[in-house]
DNA sequence: CCCCTTCGATCGATCGATCGATCGGGCCCC
DNA sequence: GGGGCCCGATCGATCGATCGATCGAAGGGG
């Protein structure tokens, strides 16, 4: 593992278990193995650090979401493969996506825009894919951005509590959300 | 307005956008119109007023659930009732809840036991809820504790989008997460 | 009615500590 | 001996918190 990774690695532990600014320079290179003068050789300022982290994990999610939108014919199959994707990127990398999910107040301006839009660019994903299986008559939802909205909290709130060491194993974990999010989408059954 | 209410609001305002961590003494002072050392004359630590917050916010959301709990006795409308009434809190006052939510990782020590062993206290009261529901056969869940996970997380979301300004309102809302939520906890129809 | 005491409220100035970030120079391997 | 890699020392700024001092209103004894 480079340096740069392990940088990386840190960041996101401190980052998720203290908030960022709740983690300084010093805790970061600490973590890293580094002093604060030699982070910066690997890192560019804090804000970079939490963008790079965003970045990466949001275009993850939106390359398999795509990759799921556009080879599930069926729009409740392409629901339940999202949740589970979803469900699945939240427990497998809990640190990565609870800061994705946290920290966006803390980037400001051009850094903030663009996370927001790549966060706005998955959402409509799962918008469509809500839509789409309203007027397909397989879902039934009184207002599908309300639904996008909650189901979106539900399976992202995944990361705020599931650990992979417990007794609930990803399998089980993942069936369990697609069941209940059919369920709250008013689903045939 | 007593000037110490002007402070908590100030406070919640901007813990609440900026987070604790994000928010300086001096910013406090300004917004509630007041010298930074004056702030200290209604306060005590940063954290004491962190910690007033949840303490209010989280004894009201107990308060609320155990008259719920107690005078419902039909599983399926009290658990309704649970998710009206979170909803309601969380869409009528998202500042607070969110600061509930999000902030607890800026407490240490006992203070941060007292207000988890709160959040415990309430979470069991919907865990009772799920489980009694379960035991009545009115509701189908394959894991008791995962589904109040995912059920308090969804409700809980609300805070972090919903706004009063918005098309929505407070009625819809709550109507329409009552339905999602005895969806997902397969109730019934 | 006036003076004197008391007290809550307020603030400018400042405390030591820590913040994010930078610099110059040393080390080591090719 | 030159170039990545690394760090001790330090920068100005800001952090949370405290200090002594001042203000005006309230209260009571002469």
């Amino acid at each position: 593992m480079t340096t740069e990774e392990r940088v990386r690695e840190a960041a996101v532990r401190l980052f998720a278990e203290r908030g960022f600014h709740g983690t300084g320079i010093r805790d970061l290179a600490q973590a890293a193995g580094l002093s604060s003068a030699t982070l910066y050789h690997y890192m560019g300022t804090k804000e970079d650090l939490l963008v790079g982290i965003m970045r990466t994990s949001l275009t993850e999610l939106i390359t398999a979401a795509e990759a799921i939108a556009g080879s599930t014919p069926d729009e409740t199959d392409r629901l339940v493969s999202l949740v589970e994707m979803h469900v699945r990127a939240h427990a497998g990398k809990p640190r990565e996506t609870a800061v994705v999910d946290g920290e966006m107040r803390a980037l400001t301006g051009e850094r903030r825009a663009e996370v927001v839009a790549l966060r706005d660019r998955y959402e409509q994903i799962w918008q469509d894919a809500i839509a789409d299986g309203v007027n397909a008559g397989k879902l039934h939802v009184a207002e599908p951005s309300v639904a996008r909205l909650a189901l979106l909290e539900m399976c992202s709130g995944v990361s705020r509590w599931y650990s992979p060491d417990g007794p609930l194993g990803l399998r089980d974990l993942t069936i369990q959300y697609g069941a209940m999010a059919l369920g709250m989408l008013g689903a045939a059954r």
